[in-house]
Formats: C-alpha cells, structure tokens, sequence
DNA sequence: GCCCGCTTGTGAACGCAGGAACTATCTCGC
DNA sequence: GCGAGATAGTTCCTGCGTTCACAAGCGGGC
C-alpha cells in the first residue's frame, strides 16, 4: 500500500516523543486518514498490534523498516543530471530514509565527470556495469521526456527493477518492472483546473457557498 | 481529474505534428488509458468532440488551456528556498505550461535579497503584500516539514486557495481550499516496498512464477 | 479469578472509479 | 438520398477501495 510510508514517519515521530505505543485512532488522526483504514493496512503486515493496548512503536518501526526495504539501504541511480536531477541528488531526504544515492549517470559529455553531491557522474553507457558494481535497485529519471522511455528501457535491461519518472512522458516498463511517476507540471496544472473552477464560481456570485437551489442542509465540512 | 493534463500533453504533441484531428483510441494510446475513460473524462469538459470523426486538436487545446487555468497563467509562489526549493524556482516546466514563477519566499534572513532563477527572495512576513501585489493563485511550499504546516495557514490567510506540498508532512487547509503533495521519499519507499516483496519472493525460488502451493489456474500476469 | 472496558482484526455493506457494450450521430461512397 | 463504417457520448455492470460494525482478545481492577 501507498499509506504504509505515511505511518512509518508518524511512527518516527512517535519514537522521537518517547511514545511507547500507539493506537490506530491516534495514527489516523497523524496520517490524515481513517482509524479502520489504519488497522486494515497494517494488519496486511502482519498482526503486529495488541488488543486493548495499540500497536508498539518501535516493535512495529521495525517491521516496517524490513517490509519497506529500508534496512536493506537499496542504492539508486539518477539518470539526467539537468536542474531537477542535481536537485535530487543534493536531497538529503533519499540517504536518511535508506534509500543512498548512489550513482548519476547523464549521456551529455560535458556533465560526465563532474562532481555533484560529492559522486561523480558517469556516462549512461556505463549503466550495466554501474548497476551490477554498486547492486542498484531503483532508477530515477529525471531527463527530457525525448529520452525517458529509452532511460527507462535500459534501466530494465540493467536489472533496476523499480523506476521513479520524473519526466514529463508516459512511459512502459515491464509487467514485473515497477513504475511510479511524479510530474511537476501536472500537479500544477491539476490545482490551476480546481483554482479555475473556483474563479469562475466567485465571478458568478460574490457568497462562495449557498448556490441559489441549495437547500437547507448544513455546509458540512 | 488528474489525468487532465496528460491529454493536454498528448494533444500538444498532436499540434506539434500538424495533426487536426484525434481519436479518442489515439489519445488514450498516448496517455497510456483506456480509449472509454477518455471519452468519459473529455466528455465532462463538455461535448467538443464530433462523432464519426474524433475531437479536434487545436479547439479542444483551446478548451482544456481555459480549463485547466493555463490561459490565465496563475501565478506562482515558491515558499521554501532549500535545494528543493530553488531547484523549483529553475525548473522551466512551470512557466511553459502556463504558471509562472512570480515570488519566491523565504523566512531564513541570509537568505532574504538574493537572487534565484532572476527572482530576488523576499520575507515570508510580506507575504500578504506579495500575493496581492502579483496576484499570486498557488503555493509551493518546500520547506522542512516543522514549517510546512505553518506556511500552509499563512498561505491560505494571504489568499492562496491552491497549494502543493513538497514537504515530507501531512497538513490540512479549509475545505475551500485545494491541496497537493508530492513526498519524494515516500515515492521511493514505496518502490522500496515492491522491490522488497519481489526480492524475497525471488529468494525463495529462482522461479518468479508458480508459487509451490498454486494450482494449475494459468499464472495470469 | 472474574468482570469490564478498551483496542485490534475482520467480515459485510456501501460508494466510486474503470471498462465493456450500446446508442446516437457524422462522413463517405454509391 | 441512402446505407455502411466509424467514432463520440452514455449506460450498465463489475471490481476495488473505503468505511462501518461486530467479534475476539488483552489488561487492569477488585
């Protein structure tokens, strides 16, 4: 599941605090999410909670850490060394979670060889090699969009069999391969249509809430 | 919905090519969909396609620029000027899909008057004046997740209805408000999470397929 | 040792998104 | 002008995720 991260920073937190447990109200209520949503996502771990009690924080961090690949610290490799991909490789938040940095590579031969984040880049060609030397298990790509299904083709060949795409392309993998994507633009795009809707009610009508046929049911939030 | 602007991408690639008219079947090829959602997700914009032929690209263009906000380009304020944030305040994406980034924001006083990507970075207390100076319409903020719960309520004060969160936190704005996030190392994690099940499930056997105890139901990928 | 309250884990119902199938309508050919 | 092919728009149905509700089990109090 896509939430188990979200519980394991609330857990972390909650670690930090010296909480000892933790009950799936109160992770619900850090999440953002249902309480039941909580219970029924981590008992897919396993049946780390007690009953009458809650879950133990650190006893269910450990888990955790085991199932999201934390304690294995897989390497990752970042393909496209533009504005974006320097930006990911300075991030700091990809080593603490366990997940290192441990390669860049770019096809641009002015940028192979130069140090960024304190790790050298290195040409795509070396890819295969790379992947095998340093045991890389995730690809992110941050290159145009011309390049990122050829980027994505050869990560697959190389053995990396999970892709984070940052390019802004729809692109295959595949069936065994896993594929996430995260598109700047879209999300933008994505705000600006709800922003838009927004506007255009405000212009009708200066009261944003009440449309004229409402009827007497309280504006829940 | 979310998917949008993958059909704005795919219908600017068509123009680009000189192509007048698209198919539902063509565009949900290109964003990688199924051709029925496509009709359904287009047909919520309104009827602009013309049966027996297929929608034309440069009047549905014109449409979806309307709706998704792009032909009124929504201004943009970065709050947050770490390695993230500037490298936002770099990425040229936004600006050519309609949001350019106006102001950037920071509360770090060093970091108050220097100059990012051609925008001089102001104080995040003169936030209120920015927004209306500029007309700012979305914020991003890519501060550490302490503040990022803080900048969200000084946003949403200032007039900021639309608001996408790259910090690794979970925060909560009114109801009339729009909310975004993007958690990079929750994205890896995630990938982390398959990478770790497909690990161990190869561990058992070199065989990836036919677990011991299956039966003989085909294997359907 | 037993009872009671609290919390997990899970079965069942609900709602929504996705996909297939159908209908309506347009273009082209004759 | 009419029929055939093609394609948008719509309806129905299936499946999944979310939520509610209840049973199971643990700990504390007396």
């Amino acid at each position: 599941m896509a939430r188990l991260p979200v519980y394991h920073r609330s857990l972390t937190e909650l670690r930090d605090a010296n909480v000892a447990t933790a009950s799936s109200e109160q992770l619900a209520a850090m999440a953002g999410v249902n309480a039941a949503k909580v219970r029924k996502d981590l008992s897919y771990l396993g049946s780390y909670g007690t009953r009458g009690v809650g879950y133990d924080v650190q006893y269910l961090l450990f888990q955790m850490d085991r199932e999201l690949g934390r304690a294995s610290d897989l390497g990752v490799v970042i393909v496209g060394l533009g504005n974006l991909g320097r930006a990911l490789a300075n991030y700091d938040g990809f080593g603490e979670k366990g997940f290192p940095v441990s390669a860049l590579v770019d096809s641009d031969p002015t940028k192979v060889g130069t140090v960024i984040a304190g790790i050298e880049v290195r040409h795509i060609d070396d890819l295969d090699q790379i992947v095998r030397d340093l045991g890389i298990a995730i690809g992110i790509i941050s290159t145009p969009a011309s390049a990122a299904q050829d980027v994505a083709d050869r990560l697959v060949a190389a053995g990396v069999g999970s892709i984070l795409n940052f390019a802004p392309s729809v692109i295959s993998v595949p069936g065994d391969a896993s594929l996430r994507k995260v598109d700047l633009a879209v999300e933008l795009q994505i705000l600006g249509f709800y922003q838009q809707r927004r506007d255009s009610r405000a212009a009708l009508g200066t009261e944003p809430e009440s449309p004229p046929e409402a009827s007497a049911s309280a504006g829940g939030g």
